[in-house]
DNA sequence: AGAGAAAAAACAATCGATTGCATAAATATC
DNA sequence: GATATTTATGCAATCGATTGTTTTTTCTCT
């Protein structure tokens, strides 16, 4: 590459190649308006100053950006960050995802003080479409925003009536798949952990509990709103297990990031898992693999959810109508029940 | 907000306020040349209508993005994914860094095909600066680069007569400090597991190498160029187990993930950590503190070097010149050894 | 009341690429 | 060879905000 002057701009190319500006743009968009033998020349002066159009005066133009806005709402809980085990994982299968399909990611993480954070996301100018990674408690500005702001994926939970077009886990079935494992196993008193104001937490904590019902053992159900992050999860689990005269003898975390903070609790008090208290968790992180014991959790495909997302989404900014996703969750037996 | 006419741009803004579009620009900016009158007037009705202003159209004319690239070069290792547990977990760190200081970050992966691609990321004219999280095989590249442009920071290790500025551990005393320990230990036949074409990994070998050398150990260090990713590791990992007569006392894995394929390789093989053999890793990722056993590791403070990043990205976009940062590694013994 | 200074607002150029429309050049038709 | 038609290019408006310059308005002081 020799560049004796800089070309900068499609100003400088047309002035070094002789045409107008407008030639070198529809020479470099491969234009079937220009000449063969123009548009070469074009091509080959560009390639050889190693040319790069300025995305943003395109943008301004062409009113697209190439770019996909991935968002974390933290709503339930302020001080979770981005770093959590199942958002890093989420985020790292997007991006492979989007990448492939040849658009950037651009990432904002966002604590909602009030209605209009979304707003401010969508109506920004930065992005062509956006995937919002759990509900969090915002099922209502989503829904609000979904019905005038077309091109948005959600991964979260599926509710009859939601106006927003989601991707997820049938959450019910998983919490009911845990909660069956569990009574099979011979508990009795189970604890839930987990915050059922966020819905995806809610429905696994319903399943859960249509299948105590079911058994019979409803009375024998706890709630530990447990909050999301490791961190602090551990003082409430603490509490619960210090405060309760009975112990549990199954407990169904609701994420595997709990789960792994019961278990740490579980041996503070010198409980055995899985002899004394057996535990399930939800996720199938990777990380799950790798706790002490192995961890028995209901998995959710996240990288087939991943794919889900980015398909529906580049549907969706083409103008396509589209359905929600629910998967099926599976359950993996490991060493902790 | 009630809006009758959709307020877009600042036209209209401007038609409803009944001023000029100059003014109303001048006005959001909360300019001193505008009276606090119609400063409040207009900061009012942008505020009632929900305008946002254009971002493209702002960054275009003032020639900057608000964003920040982050990209992660794969060049030693195509079948590396950004999901990678060191990869979220830096990213996850920056998103935090720069969200806290108004950034947006635009992710790239790229797998270098040629020398070019960090070319077209700088000149791509989306981002104000660059984040490169590794030196990867591509120090050249990014010393050509860091030569004409000058906001780009790098996740790496340090050499002397680097063009490019960088923030990362001193990966030499941490390589120090993981074969003290095991030589401390009781360990004398040490297999380093790693590729050493990758800066970073061949800076903490060489720091292994220099413990054994003065131990008068030198002979009994050896090398497995084990793959970074945990899928591929363990192959590579059984095989040294299964072809060598005499088995490592201890073995220095140059990443944690690369820790968590040697245990699962060496349980496979009915190899007991840490009686048979001991185990150090290096990074210590939140995963090191749940496998089994608990790994001992060297670990980097990646919040510290996250911050470190953006700082001196931010400082290097307004222009000053700045310094390298090597920070210090820490041993956290645990269980594996 | 009127000149001069200061304050406020309007005007217009600009950022760099895209694209509808007009025009010039090349080819086809009779 | 003159006109009709196609093909290739140039011209200029446009996207929406910012900002230097100019003009208008308001105020001050004699």
């Amino acid at each position: 590459m020799n560049k004796q002057i800089q070309i900068r701009t499609l100003k400088d190319l047309a002035r070094l190649a002789d045409v107008s500006t407008g030639t070198v743009s529809r020479a470099l968009a491969n234009s079937e308006l220009i000449s063969k033998k123009t548009r070469t020349l074009i091509q080959g002066l560009a390639l050889e100053h190693g040319f790069q159009p300025n995305i943003t005066a395109r943008n301004l133009r062409t009113q697209r950006t190439g770019a996909i806005g991935v968002t974390i709402p933290l709503g339930h809980e302020t001080g979770q960050h981005v770093s959590d085990p199942f958002f890093i994982t989420m985020l790292g299968l997007l991006a492979d995802a989007l990448t492939e399909r040849g658009y950037d990611l651009m990432l904002s993480r966002v604590i909602p003080a009030n209605s209009g954070w979304l707003d401010k996301i969508v109506d920004s100018g930065r992005i062509d479409g956006l995937i919002v990674i759990g509900q969090s408690d915002q099922s209502e500005t989503l829904d609000r925003v979904a019905a005038r702001y077309r091109p948005m994926v959600i991964w979260g939970g599926y509710e009859k009536n939601q106006q927003h077009c989601s991707v997820g886990t049938d959450n019910f079935k998983g919490g009911r798949l845990a909660a069956d494992h569990l009574i099979e196993r011979g508990c009795e008193r189970i604890a839930f952990f987990g915050d059922p104001s966020v819905r995806e937490l809610s429905q696994r904590y319903d399943g859960c509990r249509a299948a105590m019902v079911k058994a019979g053992l409803e009375k024998k159900l706890t709630v530990v709103p447990a909050h999301l992050v490791a961190d602090t999860a551990v003082p409430d689990i603490s509490a619960f297990l210090g405060a309760t005269g009975e112990k549990p003898q199954g407990i169904f975390a609701a994420s595997d990031v709990i789960a792994m903070s019961a278990l740490r609790a579980l041996s503070d008090y010198g409980l055995a898992v899985p002899a004394d208290v057996k535990v399930v968790g939800f996720d199938g992180l990777a990380l799950s693999e790798h706790t002490v014991p192995r961890l028995t959790t209901v998995r959710q495909d996240l990288t087939a959810g991943a794919g889900h997302l980015v398909d529906l989404l580049l549907r969706r900014i083409a103008g396509e109508e589209t359905d929600n996703i629910v998967m099926d969750p599976e359950l993996i037996v490991r060493m902790s029940t």
